[in-house]
This record gives structure tokens, sequence and C-alpha cells, in this order.
DNA sequence: TCAAAAGTGTTATCCTTACACCCATGT
DNA sequence: ACATGGGTGTAAGGATAACACTTTTGA
């Protein structure tokens, strides 16, 4: 698996996709068993090597995922170039001597469909699975007060009062203890904390209190997924790239409150999406939903021609 | 100049920056002349690959800035990276039998700086050279009229009712003839529809009626930019970075208008910024603005800590 | 009859937008 | 005096957030 070393130092280009879904009440991410990393992580981001025959990126990526999962892609879109940092699995100094010389950068990609069907070794898993404390449906998930507790102990360790300051004013601002509260979009920025912090399994921690581990920097990446996909929803109508064709009003803001981890306001979530023209009504009812039928909707695409941003704006509400 | 073929077909990764600064009552790119290319186009971003040498992107992306230009480099954002389309100057087939072997990747990225000094070969341009009907400043500018009758021209040209009909929709949508008037942040949508319409040089335009050329895809990475700074100033207090240490309200106004190209309500854009609590006084004041002296300002880092959002939310008004 | 979910109506509040106006300086 | 830019106040309109309440099904 090894290859000699190409001349001196052409860089390797990796493709990685986080593909996210929506089933019943929990937002998924498509992962593959990954073997050969040291003590047997076993999960990560579909991925591969950018090849000369791949005609660009994307459809490099899309060749990638088609071959390790079965699955096809919809919405794609790129996210980022990784390459900076912790990208060897055992950080600076592993490879021995002239660690120096390879670069390793990997173009992630965030991918929307809409079923769910897991095929050949692949495996649809919760988002929460690999970040816990995102997931804010049920309140403040408990876990969040042994994490906090362990990131203001590192905040109080800091090598000087300036940075124990500027430790504390990070780990406010994340996980909402100033004035600002929760938001729901910086996702990145609290694993990077938490990394940071060495709580994480891929820095060296030794449980998983702040999620599942995953491959190399797979976390990373799809936690740069979660936080855009978490704002996009707020400008964009891509919630209905996760959606069936027809869906209820419930179905979608039960959708949406599972994407951004927070409750939403009934009423009022059904009158911004009524009056912002994302939605029109079907002639069809179902009453598989529990209590009385519900009136089957359809994404309205001509909403794209109309307004300039449309998309669901969440307040912050936790009412039923 | 020219290497031999690295084995197989070992990606090329490139680095590449849209250098953003504002002077005056112009918002500035700083560019290179570029050689060697067809027709002798001349101008071009500051880039280079990416070494060996390189401890992480940012880094060399950074060294070669310094090397061409002598500018070092603040607040700095990667942006996209390029590789699918349009690398290569002649476009496909150019480089005869085995084109499709070797990819050409580059990591865009934006940077914001505060002092303008040009230095070696570069120099700072207007952005509205290379995009001249994205500066409304003045009212609709008259070029637009020219742009927009062969736009519609095009699409008029579609092979099918169907595709004439998007054709018409993306032009509407991104040039704002449709309900939603001029979005200023579709920078790259309006550049990217010149280009599928053949108006712009690099995809073999005769004039430079839609902008100054500029080296492979740099005017693609620059629009980039421009959409993306436009977009993050509602949101992020980035502009300060391109703002000396103090200020009076009416710069600050000056270089937003200049960023957005747009003209803004004085009274509520000095209301917003104070309620914002984004800048606060200092004890002096200057009287090299016009007319009565003006209250110098400085940015108020605290912000940071008490704002989810803390930004320039711009309206569209444009009152004096 | 009750639980559960769908669906409607109303009100208080805040933010955006626009308009009108005064202040201080240089020419 | 008047042009120029700085600076303040206030009112109308729309969107948001919270409230209470009715309707229709299945168990």
């Amino acid at each position: 698996m090894r290859e000699a070393e190409p001349r001196a130092a052409a860089p390797l280009v990796g493709l990685a996709a986080a593909i996210l879904a929506a089933t019943l009440d929990e937002p998924r991410v498509l992962t593959v068993p990954v073997a050969g990393q040291p003590e047997g992580r076993g999960e990560g981001l579909p991925a591969g090597p950018l090849e000369p025959a791949h005609p660009t990126l994307e459809r490099g990526l899309r060749a990638w995922v088609e071959r390790q999962t079965g699955q096809s892609l919809g919405y794609v879109e790129q996210l980022y170039t990784f390459g900076d940092r912790n990208r060897r699995p055992g950080g600076e100094g592993a490879g021995g001597k002239g660690n120096g010389g390879q670069h390793a950068l990997s173009v992630a990609y965030l991918a929307l469909v809409r079923e769910a069907r897991p095929a050949a070794d692949s495996a649809w898993q919760s988002w929460y699975r690999y970040f816990p404390y995102e997931d804010r449906r049920a309140g403040r998930p408990p876990s969040l007060d042994a994490l906090t507790a362990r990131l203001e102990a590192w905040a109080e360790a800091a090598p000087n009062p300036e940075e124990r300051r500027r430790r504390g004013d990070r780990i406010g601002l994340t996980f909402g203890a100033a004035g600002s509260g929760w938001n729901e979009e910086r996702v990145l920025e609290r694993y990077e904390l938490l990394f940071e912090a060495g709580l994480v399994p891929e820095a060296g921690a030794p449980d998983s209190l702040a999620g599942q581990a995953m491959a190399v920097d797979h976390r990373r990446m799809l936690a740069t997924a979660l936080g855009r996909l978490r704002g996009k929803i707020k400008y964009r109508p891509v919630v209905f790239e996760l959606m069936p064709p027809v869906f209820t009003l419930g179905q979608l803001q039960r959708v949406v409150e599972a994407l951004s981890g927070i409750l939403l306001h009934k009423q009022n979530f059904r009158r911004l999406v009524a009056q912002q023209g994302l939605v029109e009504e079907t002639d069809a009812v179902t009453a598989e939903t529990g209590g009385r039928p519900a009136r089957l909707m359809r994404f309205r695409r001509e909403v794209l021609l109309e307004r300039p941003a449309p998309g669901l704006r969440l307040p912050s509400s936790r009412a039923g």
C-alpha cells in the first residue's frame, strides 16, 4: 500500500465527501469502514485519491462515492481543502526525519441525498454519534456539563493570564455561556476547541465523551459540513434536497429540527414556510402522522426566481 | 522553465491570492504582471506552486505573496479550490493528445490588508477594472445596457425553448431584472454567465465590455473573492481589516459603499453601526473631511464576544 | 373521551426604512 | 451666505415571537 516516493514531493490530492440525509427524526451521514489505522479506528467518510482519469474534481468525487458505497449523488458543493495540519494521523514527526517533504491535501465536499439505502460496506449513522453535544432537541444534553468542566480546566491550565482569558472567551463564544447563547452553526469552532483542548479521541482523549472518532481529519470535514448546512438552510432551500417529493409541514419541521439540533415554534414555522412561498399544497392528505390527517405539500421551484434568499430563518424558540 | 513529466500524472497544486484593500473611494486588488500568455495578456493575481518547503497551504501562500509583491498579509481565508474547467488557457485539447492526464489545481485565498503600498512589479488596481458592471454607486452603469442586450441575444440563440427560458431566468436572477432586483453578492454568478455567453475576453470575446481580462482563471477567483467579501461584511466585522486604526463614520461608509458597489442611506448607516456596538468614539476629531469636523472612531473588539453575528446588514437605499 | 398532531387567529415588540431637521467648519 | 459633510430625532411599516384556541383523526 505504501508507494515509493514520487520524485521529491509531488503533492497527494484526495477527495472526500460528507454525504448527508435525513431519515425519520435523525440526521444521517454515510460512513465507510476504514482499516489500517493505528488502534484500529474503524469509521470514515467515503474518500479516495484524485486520479488522472477523473475529468474534474467533482466527477472524481462522484466516481469514488459510487464505487465505495453505491450511492449516486445529487446536490454537491465544495467545502474546503484541508492540508494544513493534522493530516497525518500521528501528527508531526510521526514519519521520521523527512516528514516535511510530501504534502497531502484533501478536497472535501458536502453532498445531500434523498434516499438512504445503505449499500456495500457503508452505513448511515446519526450525526450526533460524532457530535453528541450538538443535539439540543431534548434540551441541553447532560454530557455537556462534563465537557465544559474539562474545557474550563483546560482554560485554567493556560500558561499565562492572557491566554487563559482568551480560552475562556472562546469557550463562552462557541458553547454559549456568553450573552449570545447557543449558536448552532459553530460546529467546526466547537470541534476545533475540543481538539485543541485534547478532549477528542483524535487528539489523544481516552474516552469518547466528545463523540465517536473518525479516520484522519474526517471528523473535521464532517463538522465543516454540518455547520455549512445549518447555515445554508436559512437562506437557500436546500432542505428540500433531503425531503421526499411530497411531505407534511410537520415532517419538514422535524427534519429542520434534526439538522439544526434545536426545537422550533410550530405555529411560527408554518407561517414562515407558507408566507415565504417555499411550498405549495397538493390535493392529497396523509393520515400516517398520528393525529389529524395532514395536507401533503411540495417544494415550489418558482421561489428561486422570486426571492433573493429563500430559506428558513430559524429563531431559537422551543415550543411545541 | 518547463519540467519533465513527473511520473504518470501527479497533480500540480498552485496557490493564488486575491489581496484586497480600500484606498480613498476605490476598492483595490493587488495584481502582478504575467508573461508567457498567448496574445500577451498581462495581468494576474499573485500565485505560485505549492512547494515541499511550505509547512502549510496558507504559509506557502504568504511566502509566495511576499516574494512576488513584498506585501505581508493579515487576514487570510481560503476561498475555493479550482481545477474543474478552464484551468488550461486554451481549453480542451490545447495540449495535444494526452491532455487528460495531468490535473492542475489551484487553491485560491482571500486576503485583506490595510496598507496599500505597491512594491516590486505589483500594482493596486480597482476591482471595477475587471468588473465594471459591479459598480452601481453612480447608478446603473451605462455599459450594462449593451451587456444585457448581448446576454438576451445569447438567450434567444438557445438551441431549444426550454434552454432559452432557463437562460432568461438566469439573466434575470443574476442581473436583477426579476422581482428581486440587484443582488450585489452574486459576482461569481454574473461572471460565469458572461463567460458562458462568450462575452468575456477569456472566453473569446473581442472587446472588454465585460471588463479587463486576467491570466488563466484568476478573474473567476477574484469574482469569488468579491462575492464572499460582500456577503461577509454583513455578519462579520471584516471591513475593519481594511480600515486604518481610527476613522470617521463617513469614511467607513464610503469604504462599505466601495466594496458593495451600492450607495447607502447615511443616517441609517450611522445608527446601525452605533447600535450594533461595532465602533467606539475616540477623543479626537478630524477636520480633513470637508465640512464640519468629524469624530474619529475605532473598532470595538469586544463586539466579537457580545454579538453572534456582528456586521453591517446593508439595505439597498441610495440616499445621501 | 382523551391524546396527538394539524391548523387558524391575534397581539406586542422590535427592527428596518424613510423623512425632517440642526450643527460646525471652510470658502 | 452657502456649500459640505457631520450628527440627532421621530414616525410608519413590516417582520418576529409569543400567546390562546379550534379541528380532525386513532386508541
